[in-house]
DNA sequence: GGTAAGATCAGC
DNA sequence: CTGATCTTACCA
């Protein structure tokens, strides 16, 4: 039942097509060297310089260098102005392709999420403490929450998620022996827009999972159709 | 050097 | 629904 016990996914796992290696992350573990782990319900599939929405589309900027480099290396940037995002880079070398990990369900180590998501933050104000205790539900529930859940940052961009038991990781992804996850949703990805792709359907969630994100629930309609 | 948009979240 | 908050990439 130890996380470190679990089987950790190698480099080859992310070798694959951007779309394949999403999907297969889906049931499978996000794990950290002090506990903390979670099952993977969300993930978003990032093409490269094929896809207007991703960071690589416009070449291997500063900010998207670790993309263009090999598989299974973490791709961390600042959204929003508050928030940071983290990314498996997949497929060839040389292609940018990423996958976002965008929810999880939270397994062990609740205990530092919770005091990871609610340090820094004002709890209480006025009047006599509340100390409202977040719901599990809500630990890792979109890609900015599950990077705070598990305390990475930019400092941990480019981190290697695949480099063995050899090696002194802090971060990997592992697979636990569960169930594959049933039905898998492909969507839309959240929060494209137009010109950037909005329409591909490479957003991946485990079919009524309480732990993914809100957002759209459908697979895109076929064409023209214009649901909200 | 200035600026618009952005792979978001919490609170009202 | 909106405000917060600031980096990135692009244009002058």
């Amino acid at each position: 039942m130890a996380a470190k016990r679990w089987p950790r996914l190698g480099r080859e796992f992310f070798a694959g097509d951007a779309r394949d290696v999403a999907q297969q992350l889906l049931g499978n573990l996000l794990v950290r060297d002090d506990g903390r782990a979670a099952r993977l319900v969300e993930v978003e599939a990032y093409l490269g310089m094929d896809d207007p929405g991703s960071h690589a589309f416009r070449g291997p900027t500063p900010r998207a260098k670790i993309m263009f480099g090999p598989p299974g290396y973490l791709y961390v940037y600042f959204s929003y102005g508050m928030h940071w995002c983290a990314n498996v880079v997949c497929g060839p070398e040389g292609k940018a392709c990423a996958v976002l990990l965008r929810a999880a369900e939270p397994l062990q180590g609740l205990d530092l999420m919770r005091l990871a998501r609610s340090s820094g933050r004002r709890v209480g104000g006025d009047g006599p403490e509340k100390d409202k205790r977040m719901p599990d539900r809500d630990l890792c529930r979109g890609p900015g929450r599950l990077t705070e859940a598990f305390g990475v940052t930019g400092a941990d961009n480019g981190l290697d998620l695949a480099a063995g038991r050899r090696s002194p990781a802090r971060m990997w992804f592992a697979d636990d022996g569960a169930a594959a996850p049933g039905r898998v949703v492909a969507t839309r990805r959240v929060g494209l827009s137009k010109l950037r792709g909005a329409e591909l359907p490479w957003r991946y969630v485990v079919e009524g999972s309480p732990f993914a994100s809100r957002g759209p629930r459908q697979a895109p309609a076929p064409q023209g159709s214009v649901r909200r």
